[in-house]
DNA sequence: CTGAAAGCGCTAACAG
DNA sequence: CTGTTAGCGCTTTCAG
């Protein structure tokens, strides 16, 4: 009260946002009572709750969640963190788990490495600096950094698009069973000189585990397994052009096994321009289930893997243990189903 | 010191996580010292800095953002709400900005409306809670609750898709004159008989727009503009099941203006499973310029709109403005071009 | 069911 | 260039 109080006052807020004290006040509660009308309403007498709400409606008040995050440390955001947007199959992941996080109050905090996995790391720091609630990251494959960084996080990790033993949760496919099982249609199918295409494979390293699948039942029939890798990322064009390639490197090649139905079906359709033939004169597969491919004439046989299924699976998962419930290190097998088209 | 203290201290810290205090003492450096040298490395004494990094390196330490925003009242974050995910365009103007905010070190919070525009008014709250540096945001129409919101807020908001005075900062293109330049197309092509086909025109306005322009022309000919309304989402399967419906519905019709080229690739497909020939039988344009359009045969005409760049050109614009640039109710026109195929 | 006090971890402001 | 001090706005803890 006097004039001379011992240090001038410094004042820093100099937004002019509605804060919760001032909810409180025109309410005539303590601010703690206003936070727990708006967090925990049961634990609330009616009458307190009503007027919070109120004053909430009138003043125009919006939480301050990063101060509230501070204070609890816990921030209901989620770290999703892909190699790729470009590619839809990420976007379709993403999409099953945004609908089932947010309908549960959480937010996505979306990273894209490029398929860097130094980028990755940084972006995994940059997320654990928000507090996030969980993890949730594509792929097993992570530099020694990041784990690093990860095996002292205690909170729930899941890892996604891939089945193994990974850090925490788990929800993905087998990728080698997918190229087996693809390998395995085309042989049946007669065909013997099957080429694999792939592109940037070091990169799109799932790609990489289905050729092993692939070659491993090639191999298992006395079969060659050749593959032409591409230099650029997986796009109709790309397809379309690896056409030539393939013919010209392998002249006598019976089906063309393609790591994704982008590259397939941009071969499909160049073949058609250039008068071959298909399944007669060359076969082609995919893998993805893309909606492209059940279009195209002959439809495109290929591989369907549960793509928003999997982002939903892994979101229902995540929840369950941020709400307590004590399960670590699970894993789950989305699987996948062969759709055989009239391309082989 | 003395056990009866007045109060029994509270204790509530239970992270492990090391303090950026802890990293300044261990640099034997004051924490505001230590703070400086990792966010503004030039205020600070080499001597200072480099023990700084190497105690930052030595414990580990990753910067608690929530208290740094929370104190600073900046958070890096930008929200980017969209009204869906499945429409690939969307995706990729995210892209683009993604790849321009991230290097200038935001980061992006994601929100999906699913076209639902009360929706979309709490994630602009949640977000504004997280003390977001800017919004972006699809479209010019939100609801009244959201433009109080938001008019009350002082950081840069850019809407982006469509071209219009909007709230703050804007880039898109006019779909109205896309609609214009894609029926005046058709029309000098000779068609006379032209159907506009959309898919839930009250949510993708945008479509709605294009058909206005469409018909603007139409009639200024002295022609009938009829449209047929599909009920279910754009896609390769609607735009097939589209086909019949108009046939039945116009039967003298030589050309149809879809809304986007899902649905027309979606029809151009079909009708040749049906043994339509194109453009002879029946016509077929679409809007976007997806990549599928230029790999069918006859190629698709359609309007190329250039999605990633907006993005880029809408965080450049916003990068400019956080840097204290004042840019402010600046409209940007992207444009578009028309990509006349043999599909007309 | 309600409240007082004490921070969460960091940075703005002001002085040296 | 460096440090002291005082918060940012909320929630936890502990006590009624």
């Amino acid at each position: 009260m006097s004039k001379d109080s011992p240090h001038a006052v410094k004042q820093r807020r100099r937004s002019d946002q509605v804060t919760l004290s001032q909810v409180a006040q025109a309410a005539g509660v303590s601010p703690i009572t206003a936070s727990r009308a708006l967090n925990h309403p049961d634990k609330v007498s009616n009458r307190a709750r009503r007027s919070v709400l109120e004053a909430v409606e009138r003043l125009g008040y919006v939480p301050n969640l990063v101060a509230g995050s501070l204070a609890s440390s816990r921030s209901r955001l989620i770290a999703v963190i892909v190699p790729s947007l470009v590619n839809t199959v990420f976007v379709e992941v993403i999409k099953g788990l945004q609908e089932t996080l947010e309908a549960e109050g959480y937010q996505i905090l979306l990273g894209n490495t490029d398929y860097d996995l130094d980028r990755e790391y940084q972006l995994v720091r940059t997320f654990l600096g928000w507090s996030c609630s969980a993890l949730v990251i594509a792929g097993l494959r992570h530099n020694k950094a990041c784990h690093t960084l990860l095996d002292n996080w205690d909170h729930p990790i899941m890892e996604v698009m891939e089945l193994g033993q990974g850090m925490d949760l788990n929800v993905g496919l087998s990728h080698v069973a997918a190229g087996r099982c693809m390998a395995t249609h085309l042989i049946d199918k007669g065909y013997r000189h099957i080429v694999y295409v792939g592109a940037l494979l070091s990169q799109d390293y799932r790609a990489g585990m289905r050729y092993e699948g692939h070659r491993a039942v090639l191999e298992a029939h006395g079969l060659r397994a050749p593959i032409v890798e591409l230099d650029t990322l997986g796009s109709l064009q790309a397809g379309a052009e690896s056409l030539a390639q393939v013919l010209a490197q392998y002249p006598n090649t019976q089906a063309i096994h393609f790591a994704n139905d982008d590259l397939a079906a941009g071969a499909l359709l160049a073949a058609q321009r250039q008068g071959l033939s298909i399944p007669r004169d060359i076969a082609i597969a995919g893998f993805n289930g893309l909606p492209l491919g059940q279009h195209v004439t002959p439809q495109l046989t290929t591989i369907l893997s549960p793509r928003e299924e999997m982002g939903r699976l892994a979101a229902t998962e995540l929840i369950r243990r941020l709400g307590g419930k004590s399960v670590y290190r699970r894993q789950h097998d989305v699987g996948f189903t062969l759709q055989a088209g009239g391309s082989t």
